[in-house]
DNA sequence: GTAGGATATGTTCGGTTGAACATATCGCAA
DNA sequence: TTGCGATATGTTCAACCGAACATATCCTAC
């Protein structure tokens, strides 16, 4: 059983995929080697890190063009902040309501194999 | 700032679309006065019932059809339960993320005007 | 035995979303 | 000064999803 937990603020919201994108943006330092990673496309990458960049008052991700390789990208000190937050929050939840979890899981039919 | 949370058993998810619609049809003991209300088809709001009663080894709704009022529906003992402890889920991750969540807001560019 | 209201399903149509394709630009290194 | 790799954007097309429309069925009350 899975959690998956989504953040609103009128029309800005951040989620699992944000947050996934923007752990592997610090990971590997790029955004199309991020988008690549996850199956997406790297326009589709780029398109949410400036929703990200715009939504937030300092931009989540900084990002370089040109240069030896090309260019690159990297975690602002409030992306950073933004994922660790969101990740505690995640955790949070999936700790305190385990018992509650566990509870409807037990009341679901068998079967859904994998995935 | 809102927070959605969905749980996901493979194939399998319950999120808050669908605490809603169980919520309704307990209030109103109709699948159609519950859709309508939430805004959706009547067939949208059938297919989600559908879709709980059959992943669920027990169904949440039960359903009359025929009958002085035409039929109606309402939630099961299982029902109840699994509204309870997605609603107590969902609680205990607003209440413990309260600091994260507050975090992650006090990051965001303001104006995002309502809705 | 017929009218009414809600469940139960199928079908069609339009909008939204992402994938794919296509360029343009940038800056260092060779 | 040319090549490379990654960012930055625009455009087009197919797939998916929900809305709307259309029936069919059921059962009680009158």
């Amino acid at each position: 059983m899975t959690l998956r937990l989504r953040l609103s603020y009128g029309s800005v919201r951040f989620g699992p995929g944000k947050a996934e994108l923007l752990e592997r943006i610090r990971d590997s330092g790029s955004i199309s080697a991020a988008g690549r990673d996850m199956g997406m496309s790297y326009k589709r990458a780029w398109m949410l890190v400036e929703e990200m960049n715009t939504a937030f008052r300092l931009p989540l991700v900084d990002s370089t063009r040109g240069g030896a390789k090309g260019g690159g990208a990297r975690l602002t000190d409030a992306g950073a902040a933004v994922l660790a937050h969101y990740r505690r929050v995640v955790a949070l939840a999936e700790q305190q309501g385990a018992a509650d979890i566990a509870a409807i899981e037990d009341l679901l039919a068998d079967i859904p194999d994998e995935k």
